[in-house]
DNA sequence: TTGAAAGCGCTAACAG
DNA sequence: CTGTTAGCGCTTTCAA
């Protein structure tokens, strides 16, 4: 009997699991090089190399890399941390960060917070448990304990989404700035009595720092600038209402900076129902660019920001990071774009 | 030095890495009674479990569940397999699970095959490595490879989407009677010139089974059912584009019948316009039932497909095979709902 | 309720 | 290029 086939009444050997010692074994070569074979093909002659192959292939082996994990430390998994998949826009990231890492053999293990950073930790905490070789999160804010946790993580970890002091690879845009950037563009058109709408700031809180943005080049020009936070998730549901609600709590609106495209559409769409002439009556604009913005009439103002290049770019920065190479940036500003349509 | 904290030259050990062993010798306890307190806590006193929960918090154990996986080969971890992320049907069903999935303690695997069956074996395979305890995947379509893959493989499966012979548990709907159900709507309404259109119908081949059940009910009243099939993916630029198209090969066309809402909304907007009226001019009906449908002007006809309840039905199912319930059904048809607007 | 011993399947380290 | 040895950190089995 084979010591590689153990018989022995305690032993807890999955019985139908082919193991590389079984695959090594019909290969006539010890369970190493078959790893290698497998693992690093280039240090393995080719004969021993097709050997193997042909083994693993007659006999079915699928790897167990929770073994291959465990022995060598490293996981190939890469942990996604966002905080809702409702919103399209960190579904797009995770398109463009899924679509670069499986290409290079990266499996996603995939977590939401639904905004809530302690849930955030806990699933932190689960990630590195499973050794993952990186971790990408949405935003830079995190609590106490999760931060203490990453701190001396020792694998690469990336803040996707805005811009600020990160704790390892930051990528995303200004949106303070990009708040601003409309606000100029609607004084610019003329309007002065601008209202902002946002869904649940201190959950969305880069809508937030977008208002901010916006306040601060209202106030810069003596322009008031008022805020009508909605207690639902964005949605052409919600801007549908939010239209009514400022029509009524500021009558002499004369233009509604949305927090994102999905509310100022909403709100577009139902103006138009209504009876309501975009933007003689009222004007809208939103952020994200989303592409129904450019299929509507008027085609919607927003702020495009490249959101699947951004999961792509995050994505690349994190191969080559973890490829052992020390070319790179920590910080990427991926900037954004007015997009300016006919609803302003 | 005590044994649980090996010294010797050959030792592995992450230096950093909090082991079950430390927090057990921390606790004055052996390490299997410092596993069972944290993983099975009714099978420990309460000071033992105390104790133990308090070392662990002193000294930041993380558990390493590459470790525990391997000794138990349970990983906790659930493989959802999907053919794309921009189409947001499937980005709803991995929604519908991973909120029931994450909430009971599970992690998610995320893998996108693009539409391609050899790339799902592929992921199949490495998912497999990973001792994943449920496989979710989309739709009853794979390669022979996979099939053999999975035929002993002993974990639920779950085939979602569509409705048939599944491997193992299957909940879906019937797309063959939802395009019956649309077709026989348009007929109802007085139309007899009817265009389907659909995009990459052999990849998206469930739009090919609505278009089958629609061709043959309008064969069945004597009628001709020409398929205009795109070569792009399902888009409201698509749409847009495809409206023209159609006009353009088939002059008479009274209404047409679009694979999916995106498509569908795309076309609306763009008949808009173009000054054309819907449905006077032409009518137009999708799939899904997406917001954005009820959000424009005529509403869309669609097929309202319960796709978060998909999701969070076949994760309860799992769940409940997962924890050993011998009570749960093969199959569920969660059906489709004819939502009538004013586009048709 | 607790513990000792023995692996889970693989790969790092070292030697040849 | 290939093999030997010894773990990775945890949980199973069996016994007390």
């Amino acid at each position: 009997m084979s010591k590689d086939l153990p018989t022995n009444a305690k032993s807890r050997r999955r019985p139908e699991q082919v193991t590389l010692s079984q695959v090594a074994q019909a290969a006539g070569v010890s369970p190493i090089t078959a790893s290698r074979a497998l693992n690093h093909p280039d240090k393995v002659s080719t004969s021993t190399r097709q050997s193997v192959l042909q083994s693993v292939e007659r006999l079915g082996y699928v790897p167990n890399l929770v073994a291959g994990s465990l022995a060598s430390s490293r996981s190939r998994l890469i942990a996604i941390i966002v905080p809702s998949l409702i919103n399209s826009v960190f579904v797009e990231i995770i398109k463009g960060l899924q679509e670069t890492l499986e290409a290079q053999g990266y499996q996603i293990l995939l977590g939401n917070t639904d905004y809530d950073l302690d849930r955030e930790y806990q699933l932190v905490r689960t990630f590195l448990g499973w050794s993952c070789s990186a971790l990408v999160t949405a935003g830079l804010r995190h609590n106490d304990a999760c931060r203490t946790l990453l701190a001396n993580w020792g694998h690469p970890i990336m803040e996707v989404m805005e811009l600020g002091k990160g704790m390892d690879l930051n990528i995303g845009l200004d949106h303070t700035a990009a708040g601003r950037c409309m606000a100029n563009h609607l004084i610019d058109r003329g309007y002065q009595r601008i209202v902002y709408v946002g869904a649940r700031l201190s959950h969305d809180y880069r809508a937030g720092m977008r208002y901010l943005g916006h306040k601060k080049m209202l106030k810069a020009k003596g322009l008031e600038a008022p805020l009508l936070e909605l207690n639902t998730l964005g949605s052409l549901q919600a801007g549908a209402e939010s239209l009514a609600q400022v029509l009524k709590d500021y009558p002499a609106t004369q233009a509604i900076h949305f927090a994102n495209d999905d509310l100022a559409a909403g709100a577009l769409l139902a103006a138009q129902r209504q009876g309501l002439s975009v933007p003689d009556d009222i004007a809208i604009a939103g952020f994200n660019g989303l592409p129904l913005g450019q299929h509507i009439t008027p085609k919607l103002t927003t702020i495009l920001s490249p959101r699947e290049a951004m999961g792509r770019l995050a994505a690349q920065e994190l191969i080559r990071r973890l490829s052992g190479k020390s070319v790179y940036r920590r910080q990427h500003d991926v900037g954004f774009t007015l997009q300016v349509g006919e609803s302003t």
